[in-house]
DNA sequence: CGCATCCTTGAGGGCCATCAAAATGCGTGG
DNA sequence: CCACGCATTTTGATGGCCCTCAAGGATGCG
């Protein structure tokens, strides 16, 4: 059927979930047909890799197709989650415009990617301006993202934390037509979770036993485990307008 | 002189300071005085306000001539701000592409502002590429902000996430030219530092304390005084390379 | 000179780090 | 199949950072 995902990714395997969920239906035929040429290769990378590092220059981006990676960088002794990419997302079209890297990408678990030069960027800021508006958004997104980051981490607990976090994979997941109504598979280990939070693994672990004993959800070795979807956007304050989904759902009701 | 951020605001003085000490070489003079023009309207606000509103939409964009401005988040009870804007910045471009904001923009002291409306951004998409990547640029810079916030948080004690916040607001007044050797005016107060640390006003004033002890720098009702610059990025594990500055200075060393 | 805002200090308690140690699961090779 | 190594997960005890509640001092403005 057109519109859904599957429809998509027939015609454009590689870049089907591209806003998938969000502002992919403004996009033309011809749109979606000149980025998924603009992939000239695929990689699959089965082991944990640095595939972006800080301080390098690249003259490619990287589409995520299948999997998951971190947006890290790195202090003295520990490394610092600071966001999140799953399937569909245009992770490092940061470095087009910066050219050198103020972070790492680091992939977790199973990954497929597709590499595009930023010689067809450079095409496509001059001649297609809509598209490139749709390429700037994606990285808004990512700034809107960071910016909630950066508030739970100002204002939430731990366990709080990880609850925020996992209703806003999750979420992002259902965008992409991935993960399940229960739940979804990550590669994700506590440590990482740790890097993500601010806090060690030892503390996750504990924050994460609460999140089972309060039956709100439920983390096991490659899955996460929702028990109680409201419960848990509560408990992490989570209102996913910063996603900029579509329909009312994505609307905050906003704080008095 | 040429070059000199005098020289650039006697051309253009809402706009002399866009991306100055950064890509503004980059610009040329029809690019410069293109930007120039968008300002259809210019504004002082002398007391605290809220410009941008959360969940709002709004056909125009908004530069920073001079003063302040806190981009924030509104919690139940308790404001968080999620950065900080000096003068020079495009403090939201993000409302451009993104269409409804996800975040306020909140004055601190009086405020010089210029507007921008949409149409004229999307004729600058449409016709001058090179000045829209520009554009993407300084939203992207606004991203790499957001990163080292997040790590920011992660990391470091409230005394430290303090001298990282001095450090960074001053090597930005530095780039557009403003602030002095010994450190810069500022109208925050410390229930606005507060917001920006994800603490408590209290326990802020305790961290200025210890600041002030170590002399590492010194805050007095609307000024920041740096005793020892070196002693101040190291305490905050400030490292400036995230902001993209002109010359080898900004490069960070990096971990080993 | 009264009021509002901002700054400062003290006491008690909760969240989370650190140090230490053990249990579990998983793949490899004997 | 079992032994082993390794990463991951789990638990306990102690202490530091920072929150809350409470109160008072400074500063600026009408």
């Amino acid at each position: 059927m057109p519109g859904t995902i599957t429809h998509e990714l027939a015609r454009f395997p590689n870049t089907g979930r591209f806003l998938a969920g969000r502002l992919r239906h403004d996009m033309s035929e011809v749109e979606k047909r000149i980025l998924e040429d603009a992939i000239y290769e695929v990689a699959v990378l089965d082991k944990p890799k640095r595939i972006l590092e800080h301080g390098k220059v690249y003259d490619h981006s990287t589409m995520l197709i299948e999997g998951f990676v971190l947006r890290t960088i790195d202090g003295e002794e520990n490394r610092y989650g600071v966001s999140f990419h799953v399937p569909g997302d245009f992770v490092d079209l940061h470095c087009f415009a910066l050219k050198r890297l103020d972070h790492n990408i680091d992939t977790i678990g199973e990954v497929k990617v597709g590499y595009v030069p930023h010689k067809k960027l450079r095409e496509i800021m001059a001649d297609h301006p809509h598209l490139a508006r749709l390429l700037w958004f994606s990285t808004l997104l990512d700034a809107a993202m960071h910016r909630e980051w950066v508030m739970k981490l100002e204002q939430l607990t731990t366990a709080r934390r990880l609850a925020h976090i996992f209703s806003e994979i999750w979420c992002r997941l259902r965008m992409v037509e991935l993960g399940d109504e229960t739940g979804f598979e990550t590669p994700l280990t506590q440590s990482d979770l740790a890097d993500m939070c601010g806090a060690t693994s030892i503390h996750v672990n504990r924050a994460l036993k609460e999140l089972r004993e309060k039956d709100i959800a439920q983390f096991e070795r490659g899955r996460v485990t929702i028990r109680d979807k409201r419960q848990l956007e509560e408990f992490g304050c989570f209102q996913a307008d910063y996603l900029y989904g579509e329909g009312a759902i994505h609307l905050r009701e906003g704080y008095a």
